[in-house]
DNA sequence: TGTACATCAGTGAACGCGCGTTCACTGATGTAC
DNA sequence: TGTACATCAGTGAACGCGCGTTCACTGATGTAC
């Protein structure tokens, strides 16, 4: 085979693996796929889900319309990938920011600055994410791709209020469960007013986020005790 | 003019009255307004802006697509005019529902719920509204309309707690203008999650106001005193 | 009141463009011997 | 190593449909005298 070939050749071997490190792969499908991906969710973001033709994405990503097709069978589909990846992406991130919080002196503090700065709102997936949520209204599959990644944000989130309150010895006023339910709310709420809301432009981002920070820290302060 | 000719023969002014509340008025181009931009707001709210076409549209209000045109210039003169027809009645019953409400005994309570009958989520509304939001993103006219929609809200929603606060004898922890917009938020973020969200049908209604109702006097109760 | 004309509200056929999707083809990469 | 063949990834022309928009026309309603 060419890879035991490689091994036996030094020489070769490092031209393989500059092959396969460079845009020069054996089979680079999946860098294709990444690449449409990459295009679609900007240029949905741009112009929308709707408004954008399979020909706009594919320039943006430069192919032309066969290379899309061979990879996706519809454009339906692709925002389904597109979701399902950026959805793995948020939840990998949310995990490696969270983990280890119970050992902070204050959780609770450190768990509301620790998301804000994680979930900072992020113009793009905001804009790609609400428009998902709306074509999910009319789309079965999309609902339920949609719902598994809003149960799961919401027992990570369940679990961290648990885990964090039970080692800060703090009693909650209202189940853990449903303090995570509020706090995802008011999360969407504030993020989604900042970006669709007619939001002034001037300082936005920091305006937006001690808004958060404030209305979060008035929620847990009588929620715990 | 005709009207002073109406006032001068009371069987004319009578008759005319008749032909303006019966269907068969002199001139009936605004209603026929009104019924196209109930057709839209159902076609948008089932299938969406961008899918809805105009033959979906006059189909549902029983006319054809020249009759459309002689009263919009485009679609998306609609979709502004539907969007500014709509706000104006919210605005009309919020105004109706809150007045008044600083003479109540508990006016915090009072206004939660109020307001939580009130803005009850009209699914209908919520996928409109949400789907104007995100086209205004790409329509500059379209965003100025949202941002007062929106700044007239938190203009009123401001004075109502400072009123009902005053009145009550409560410090606010928070300025009222602060604590408007993080109201405003959580109720967008609640209503926009049972709406949108991968709301299980269970009962989401009350869940979801109960959940509102909690989230409401955990906040005021940490922001006053 | 009756007649002639003007305007209004809405019709429905037609246009033309852009888009999603298909498909026959091509050059590059990999495999067999 | 070299040659012949197979598969893969992507090209780009073509198709056909549906949609937004236009426009010449019509019957109903209103006005003048």
């Amino acid at each position: 085979m060419g890879v035991s070939d490689a091994l036996m050749h030094p020489i070769q071997c490092c031209i393989v693996s500059v092959h396969e490190i460079d845009s020069r792969p054996k089979r680079r499908r999946a860098e294709t796929v990444e690449r449409l991906l990459d295009a679609a969710l900007e240029t949905f973001a741009e112009i929308g889900f709707a408004a954008a033709s399979v020909e706009d994405i594919c320039r943006r990503g430069g192919f032309t319309r066969g290379a899309f097709y061979s990879s996706f069978k519809t454009k339906d589909e692709l925002f389904g990938a597109l979701f399902a990846r950026e959805t793995e992406r948020n939840l990998a991130l949310a995990e490696q920011q969270l983990t280890g919080i119970e050992h902070e002196s204050d959780p609770v503090t450190a768990a509301v600055e620790r998301c804000l700065s994680t979930f900072r709102a992020d113009r793009t997936w905001v804009l790609v994410h609400t428009e998902y949520a709306l074509y999910a209204t009319r789309h079965p599959e999309a609902a339920t791709a949609l719902r598994r990644h809003a149960e799961e944000l919401h027992r990570r989130l369940t679990a961290l209020v648990e885990t964090a309150s039970s080692r800060a010895g703090l009693r909650l006023s209202v189940p853990a469960n449903r303090l995570a339910r509020i706090v995802l709310a008011l999360h969407d709420g504030v993020v989604i007013r900042e970006v669709l809301g007619g939001g002034t432009a001037r300082s936005s981002d920091r305006a937006a986020s001690d808004l958060e920070r404030t209305a979060l820290l008035l929620l847990l302060r009588s929620a715990t005790s």
